[in-house]
RNA sequence: GGGCGAAUAGCUCAGCGGGGGAGCACCUGCCUUACAAGCAGGGGGUCGUAGGUUCAAAUCCUACUUCGCCCA
């Protein structure tokens, strides 16, 4: 062995940093663009410049650097399209923030001044994200990075503004839309969230005209009762029939108001009659439509009340509220007040209560995009993984209501739409020179576009579109696309829309839908709550290549996960192990790679003499490509990173490694010997390489590391190295049952062992009685008995008689273990420890017989299982005989 | 009100029709020359409840319970 290369521990940070450097400078991370090759396309979700990346980004960025990592391997052209998203209003907020701490306004900034301030933190943010990015090891294509803003981008967005416009799927006009008081722009629907919350449900009775009677409604909102313009009962309420058409004095302003029917009261809820404002409420607004009703706005965009709440204008929404029920009280109108739980929209970004209000905004006509969106998914040309997300998708855009994409914003695409003192509006890509109806001036609509309507072009838009550049020909439609479940509707729908609109074609044939990253105790991960883990810190702590396997291995396609300290260990070690696995390789073909006679293992044409223990490790290891390969095809991550953590730690690293041992520590100068750690030597170097090839994807930076190191490469670096096929020449599966063997008598030998506490490394003889060609492989693979359980010295015979004192172990029929120890054995420890094995296998047995006696098993089962459960009945049997024999020999 | 998910070892989770696994934790013994971030051995589960389908159910179906999410 010559001196360790490697220290005996990994540490990240000496290597990370330079094994990025050295790809970046190597330009794999470039998309090639042949037109030769088969492309392999991922957008990246883009980031918002808003801060810095959370866990949510290092595992979104994890699986789509696997599955670029891997399909660039497989010789694809792979192209990984990085950038940032502006992000309207919560960069708006943040900057206005960060500025009001300074003690500036935005106003006292101007509109070009504070966008002047919101630039300098793009760049700022973009570059910080951009950084850590890098630490993840993220295989991105930088020179293809772009931004929601840049200049061809825009281009983009008015393009498809305008080109919608035209085919009058966009329209302006006066609409009730989701108001934010705190933030001053209308909302689309989805960035309303709603909460549960417990409020008063209070009784107003209205006086009817004409008459002593009053009719009662009920509501959570008593201040927009200064804009109601009816009173609406079901039609089929017989309560309230009578009094349909006929008109109420609305209390406090004393208007007029009639009572109209109409199918969606509910007449359980509450008195059976609502109070109806269409300026204010969504569902009131739906009625006042069928009824033609009047619509009085009473709450600015302040959220103060308008002229038209009389001697309540200019109060605050809330404190107009208090003031009301006070007045209605006093005049003795206010019925049953009672609890009430009801959901509460919320601005998205801010938290304020959103106010619905009538507003002027521009619309997007959904119905005529969101039919192709759904077709597509209905047909398979996009699909979800895991497929129920699918019906997500579905359920929104068959509800899906027009569009609001319009912001009163500073920080966004300006809207290209122009209008004159005159009443013309022109919408165009470039700034028209002056009116085209009367030549006056124009000003530009001031407002901005939702960011999301610029993010839904991102999958063609960034590689070049409206241009047809090469790599939109190549590299469009993207292969596939890896969101969190959160921002289906936000993102995803609009992406297919938008797509199918203008490029003809899915933006992407697979959606792979991640969970969420949570912490310990399962609840999101969020600034106010203060339980954020900065995937920066994991890696300075523990690594890279740690993080991603930790989080790869924690998640199902779709499922949420917790992020624990422990399994950041868990994955640690790991790496550790993979560390100090390769040290042992690499040590032990140090000195070989002076030596003459080193022929590396080649499958295809060896003239090496692969020894059983050998043809095993290659029957696994191809076994672990075929498994690995085709979990990764079915987006399996997580289980194709557990199954080559599987393979490395304990088939090559617990055993072949250990047998390994023997070849190459036998010091014998003899011409055999030399063959054997040769051979050994070429193996291990061959398995190490695939292992490395395999987990590559998953843990980048370690594997590009150790297999640098590797003597005899092909390849000049492992990024670009060929990802391992199955071959046909590594089926073993003789030698691989072979093995199962001595593994399983090592193990049984090792049991014994423990049962008397002989300390590992002490020898003690082991009798086996086995024949034919169990005994003669175990005679064979006998020296590792030797090694691994201590077994010297060893005897194996057909004829073996168990000796007097001794512990008795069985394998299978006919395969026995004796552990001789003369006076040291625990008679009535063994007899307890075999009574319990007697019981178990009478109990396995007996399951087995019932099933075999089954007419409808025998029957129906396929033969091949009613087959296993025979041979396993034999198994059983003589395992249940020989257990009460050396029972009886025992008492 | 509609939809979805989760419920499996003490904890965190895989598995999703033919005798239930992992990591951590726990117990026992080991500083064995790659690794104590390690090695070897071990204990621990009527797979939420109740029905059903099937020769066969943790796995498929139905209902229910608890928790969580999304939509209205």
């Amino acid at each position: 062995m010559s001196e360790p290369k490697l220290p005996p521990v990994y540490v990240p940070a000496v290597v990370e940093s330079a094994r990025y450097q050295f790809w970046l400078g190597k330009e794999y991370f470039i998309a090639a663009r042949n037109e030769e090759r088969t492309p392999y396309t991922i957008v990246i979700p883009p980031p918002n410049v808003t801060g810095s990346l959370h866990m949510g980004h290092a595992l979104n960025n994890t699986i789509q650097d696997i599955l670029i990592r891997w399909k660039r391997m497989q010789g694809l052209d792979t192209l990984w399209l990085p950038g940032c998203d502006h992000a309207g209003i919560a960069t708006q907020n943040v900057v206005e923030k960060h500025l009001a701490e300074e003690g500036v306004d935005k106003n006292d900034l101007g509109r070009d001044g504070f966008l002047e301030k919101v630039w300098e933190w793009k760049d700022t943010y973009q570059a910080r994200i951009t950084k850590q990015l890098y630490r993840l090891g993220v295989s991105c294509d930088w020179s293809r990075e772009r931004f929601t803003m840049d200049e061809g981008y825009s281009m983009a967005v008015r393009r498809v503004f305008v080109d919608l416009y035209r085919k009058g799927l966009i329209y302006r006009g006066d609409y009730l839309i989701n108001w934010c008081p705190r933030c001053h722009t209308a909302l689309s629907d989805i960035e309303v969230e709603h909460e549960e919350e417990i409020s008063s449900l209070t009784h107003i009775c209205y006086p009817l005209e004409d008459s002593s009677e009053t009719i009662t409604v009920a509501t959570t909102r008593p201040e927009t009762m200064l804009g109601d313009t009816a009173v609406a009962v079901h039609p089929e309420d017989s309560r309230y029939r009578k009094l349909v058409g006929r008109n109420v004095i609305l209390p406090l302003l004393n208007r007029l108001i009639p009572i109209v029917a109409d199918d969606y009261v509910d007449p359980a809820f509450g008195s059976g009659a609502v109070k109806v404002t269409p300026g204010h409420d969504i569902n009131d607004f739906a009625i006042g439509q069928r009824h033609n009703l009047e619509i009085i706005t009473v709450i600015d965009e302040d959220a103060k009340m308008t002229a038209a709440a009389g001697p309540y204008a200019g109060l605050d929404r809330y404190e107009c509220r208090k003031k009301v029920v006070a007045d209605l009280e006093a005049l003795g109108l206010v019925g049953a007040i009672r609890e009430h739980e009801h959901s509460l929209g919320h601005c998205q970004r801010c938290g304020a209560v959103v106010e619905p209000l009538i507003s002027r905004q521009w619309f997007v006509r959904m119905k005529p995009l969101a039919e192709p969106a759904l077709a597509a998914v209905e047909d398979g040309s996009t699909q979800f993984v895991p497929p129920r997300f699918a019906r997500t998708y579905q359920n929104w855009l068959e509800n899906i209501r027009d569009w609001c994409i319009s912001r009163q914003l500073w920080w966004g695409h300006r809207i290209p739409a122009w209008y004159c003192a005159c009443g013309q509006l022109i919408v165009d890509f470039e700034e028209p020179p002056g009116c085209s109806a009367c030549g006056g001036k124009l000003e530009q609509d001031p407002d901005v576009l939702d960011t999301w309507f610029s993010s839904a072009l991102w999958p063609f838009s960034t590689l070049g579109w409206p241009e047809k550049t090469a790599d939109l020909m190549h590299f469009y439609p993207t292969s596939v696309l890896v969101t969190a479940y959160d921002i289906i509707f936000f993102w995803v729908a609009r992406m297919m829309f938008m797509s199918l609109e203008f490029m003809g074609k899915v933006p992407f044939h697979t959606v792979y839908i991640t969970g969420l990253v949570r912490d310990p105790l399962g609840r999101k991960m969020s600034k106010s709550l203060g339980n954020g883990i900065d995937p920066l810190e994991i890696i300075e702590k523990y690594g890279a290549d740690t993080l991603r396997f930790t989080l790869v291995t924690g998640q199902a396609p779709g499922n949420d996960q917790r992020f624990r300290q422990e399994s950041v260990e868990a994955g640690r070690n790991f790496a550790n192990k993979i560390w100090n696995a390769s040290r042992f390789v690499l040590m032990n073909l140090g000195e070989q790679e002076e030596a003459a006679g080193f022929t590396p293992y080649n499958p295809k044409e060896t003239s090496l003499r692969l020894k059983r223990t050998d043809r095993w490790i290659l029957h696994r290891y191809n076994e672990t490509i075929r498994q690995t390969t085709g979990l990764l095809e079915a987006y399996e991550l997580g289980e194709a990173a557990r199954l080559i953590y599987e393979f490395v730690w304990s088939d090559f690293c617990d055993w072949y490694i250990e047998m390994s041992k023997y070849s190459l520590y036998l010091k014998e100068d003899t011409l055999d010997a030399t063959e054997d750690a040769n051979r050994t030597r070429a193996v291990l170097a061959y398995v190490l390489d695939g292992v490395m090839r395999l987990l590559h994807p998953f843990m980048p930076f370690i594997t590009e590391e150790i297999w640098q190191q590797l003597p005899n490469r092909q390849e000049e670096a492992l990024i670009v190295a060929s990802w391992p096929e199955h071959l046909q020449e590594h089926f073993f599966p003789q030698e691989a049952a072979e093995i199962q063997l001595v593994q399983e008598v090592t193990r049984a030998i090792r049991n014994l062992r423990s049962q008397v506490q002989l300390p590992p490394g002490k020898k003690a003889a082991v009798i086996v009685r086995a024949s034919g060609k169990t005994a003669g492989c175990l005679q064979e693979e006998g020296h590792h008995l030797a090694r691994l359980a201590f077994a010297e010295p060893l005897t194996i015979e057909s004829t073996a008689v168990k000796p007097q004192q001794s512990l008795t172990a069985i394998i299978s029929e006919g395969l026995e273990i004796f552990l001789p120890l003369e006076g040291v054995i625990d008679v009535k420890g063994e007899i307890e420890r075999l009574e319990k094995e007697l019981a178990q296998q009478q109990a396995d047995k007996q399951k087995t017989e019932g099933k075999l006696m089954s007419e409808g098993f025998i029957k129906k089962a396929p033969p091949e299982v009613v087959a296993k459960e025979e041979a396993r009945r034999e198994e059983q049997a003589a395992r249940v005989a020989w257990l009460e024999q050396r029972l009886q020999e025992l008492k």
